[in-house]
DNA sequence: TCTGGGGTCCTAGGACCC
DNA sequence: TCTGGGGTCCTAGGACCC
């Protein structure tokens, strides 16, 4: 039986959390530079604020209606979420983090000892008491009956944020009214076939023929309408699955011209990625770059090039990964443009046990215990925990030319020592 | 002025093997 | 008249998620 727990509106409560003026205010965060809504208070959702909107679209509603955006504050989102999980982590026996304001609690068993809808209250009491968070939970024997019954603790506000769909009776009751598009892993295009077909609501789709599904769109829908039959596709894994790519990718604050500004931003992300590298133990064989103008921008002339190149022995060297990146950068270089965003995907990612060596290189010892760059990276790493990249590349000068525009942002309330908000 | 960032999985089709 | 059968690997692109 699995559970699933999922924070109420998280960045608009995390950023309500230290700001209790702004408990009954609608509250909207914003993506990277400001620009469009990611995240909504209930009442900014109640004013009809769409996701995704530019925020120049709706600048009117936001003086008429007094609603507060915050740029993203992702130091605080991601520590706040840290403790959401480990509270969660002492209530069951597994939990499957699945996103920063999710995860599935695996509840084999606990109907046991009390019913499931008395210990998804204990979840969100739990939850509030610890770290401060609205939290909705969902039960039920898949994964994607879960989201649904998930879906409905938030929707209807008289369960009181717990919902429990462990008969097929209230499952097919409850799928009869969720339309189809609202199902977990049923998107717009997939929706719009569905609809063509006749198939709107979610029950239509749990009771579709299981080979036409699969014929018609592919194996994957196929286990999305399984699951709603209470058939679990999704098992619980063992270990977390291994990463398979990491990007690094950021639009710029302004349009940057000169390629010192795009060598500059290019290096900075390939640092980061390579520290997240780093932080998972593991070593990447292959580099990818690319930069582009704004798509947005109809006017301006465009251009967009992305260039990779397969690194002979992986690396999880910072230095190396700049190198690499630089290198490739340079040459796809063009003058006389608007550059918008640039970003580093490393790729081929292994752990140590799948390194190889270069044949026509010295010896395998030499190449895999090279002592000084582990020694020097986890120096870096450790004085960059402490304060924020303090050591870094030659090439990344700061402040940036491309900085991000974050003219809304909070305080890192619970991450910086001088940031600790005041009670007076 | 002005539109995010970071991922995963699946499929189709081509190249190649014996 | 007419041209096998069975497979792997790789890539690009599309769909989805939060």
């Amino acid at each position: 039986m699995f559970a699933l727990v999922d924070c109420n509106n998280f960045y608009a409560s995390c950023e309500k959390l230290f700001r209790p003026d702004l408990r009954d205010r609608p509250v909207v965060v914003l993506s990277n530079n400001d620009g469009c809504v990611v995240a909504r208070s209930r009442e900014a959702k109640a004013l009809d604020i769409k996701m995704g909107v530019p925020v120049h679209h709706i600048k009117a509603e936001m003086r008429r209606y007094g609603i507060q955006a915050f740029s993203s504050n992702y130091a605080l989102y991601g520590d706040l979420s840290r403790r959401v999980m480990t509270t969660l982590e002492t209530l069951a026996p597994q939990v499957d983090v699945y996103s920063i304001d999710e995860a599935f609690l695996d509840v084999t068993g606990i109907n046991r000892v009390m019913s499931f809808e008395a210990f998804g209250g204990q979840v969100r009491d739990t939850v509030a008491r610890n770290v401060g968070l609205p939290v909705c939970v969902g039960f039920a024997p898949t994964r994607t009956l879960a989201k649904l019954a998930n879906y409905a603790a938030k929707k209807y506000p008289a369960t009181g944020g717990v919902v429990g769909l462990t008969e097929t009776a209230r499952q097919r009751r409850l799928m009869a009214k969720v339309p189809v598009d609202e199902v977990w892993g049923v998107g717009r295009k997939i929706a719009g076939k569905l609809q063509a077909m006749g198939i709107t609501t979610a029950l239509q789709l749990a009771d579709a023929d299981s080979a036409t599904v699969r014929e018609r769109f592919s194996v994957v829908l196929e286990r999305t309408a399984r699951e709603l039959n209470g058939i679990p596709c999704i098992p619980w894994e063992d270990a977390p699955a291994p990463k398979k790519q990491i990007l690094c990718s950021r639009s710029f604050g302004k349009p940057v011209q000169a390629l010192a500004g795009l060598e500059e931003a290019v290096a900075h992300f390939a640092t980061r990625a390579t520290e997240k590298l780093r932080g998972g133990g593991q070593y990447a064989g292959e580099l990818m770059v690319f930069v582009r103008t704004n798509p947005f921008k109809a006017t301006a002339p465009q251009y967009s090039r992305s260039s990779s190149v397969r690194l002979v022995t992986p690396t999880q060297d910072s230095r190396e990964v700049v190198r690499q990146a630089l290198n490739l950068l340079r040459p796809m270089y063009r003058s006389g443009y608007d550059y918008a965003k640039a970003g580093v995907m490393l790729g081929e990612l292994t752990d140590e046990t799948g390194l190889q060596a270069d044949l026509f290189e010295a010896s395998t010892k030499d190449q895999f215990s090279d002592d000084r760059s582990t020694r020097l990276m986890s120096l870096m790493d450790d004085i960059n925990r402490k304060s924020r990249a303090s050591i870094r590349t030659a090439r990344q000068s700061g402040p940036a030319a491309y900085a991000m525009r974050r003219e809304h942002l909070s305080p890192a309330y619970t991450t910086d020592w001088k940031q600790l908000p005041r009670v007076t």
